[in-house]
DNA sequence: TGAATATACATGCAACTGCATCTATATTGC
DNA sequence: GCAATATAGATGCAGTTGCATGTATATTCA
């Protein structure tokens, strides 16, 4: 029942901290030009991604880190702001597919400027290049699943 | 209008990532445990530090990063748990101050060999000590306010 | 001093989230 | 082939959050 170090207790309230303040940041200056939040985004980049064939609900919710009914109801929404479209999936018909609209294409890109600004002013100007790939290292030793 | 390094995306993602992911781990522990939320170990932790002359919401918000109303109910449902009480503060009528009591001590006493526990095997256990001192150094590079 | 402004905290309402559960189709095993 | 089980997705409800605004006291400054 040993105590975690102080080193260990002041990176893991520094990496609380600095991705909630940044996640902020982003946000706010997406809500601040009057942009829909960082999990539109991600979700229609997505799909984006997945191109004409499109991608099914269970796939991209892995991708977005999001439980089902976060999914469902996301997609619930970016449908009825007519950014994506549902395809119904003639080989599972307890599914569909979602694709991106071309409303939700020009609003992606619309998004992106202020998205990579925020993140050019907060991240990539406060570290060199070579400081980021060992930040990022470091943080992939913490995401590797207990199944290594 | 240049776009970002790919080192810089990689690691925002990973940071994004790492960070979502470790705090659902804390919270799941704490859940599985039939304890609360970590908001409300922080909560409890920063309130008990200031002792019996209590602490501010005012102070206390900024402390935990949280907006106002978020603190003002986060404190509701503390005191309506039993697990901090109100101050009444003589000198500004128009505040209070909040002081932990028994019940709150030893809640957050119970909760943090289950924050403990999952911290180790997620965070500490994952890098060397010096690695986890230079995760922090790149994290605070971040964290540091414009106002420098 | 007293009107204007700022600060501390609360709250109504709408949006969002988590949880549990539901429906429907697919897959598995006998 | 069919009963049992698993998977895809939706949804009712309660709890939480964000936003805007409200109330009360404190501070500032003409």
């Amino acid at each position: 029942m040993e105590d975690l170090t102080p080193a260990t207790i002041a990176a893991w309230t520094t990496l609380m901290t600095v991705s909630r303040t940044l996640l902020e940041q982003v946000e706010g200056a997406l809500k601040a030009e009057g942009l829909p939040s960082l999990s539109w985004y991600d979700a229609l980049l997505e799909i984006e991604k997945s191109g004409t064939e499109g991608i099914r609900p269970y796939a991209l919710k892995s991708k977005l880190l999001l439980p089902q009914y976060g999914t469902s109801r996301l997609l619930d929404r970016l449908v009825a702001a007519g950014l994506i479209e549902r395809l119904s999936c003639d080989d599972d018909k307890r599914g569909y597919s979602v694709r991106i609209t071309e409303d939700g294409r020009k609003l992606r890109r619309d998004m992106w400027p202020v998205y990579r600004d925020t993140l050019r002013g907060n991240f990539e100007d406060r570290l060199t290049d070579e400081e980021i790939k060992t930040l990022n290292s470091l943080l992939g030793a913490l995401g590797t699943t207990i199944n290594d």
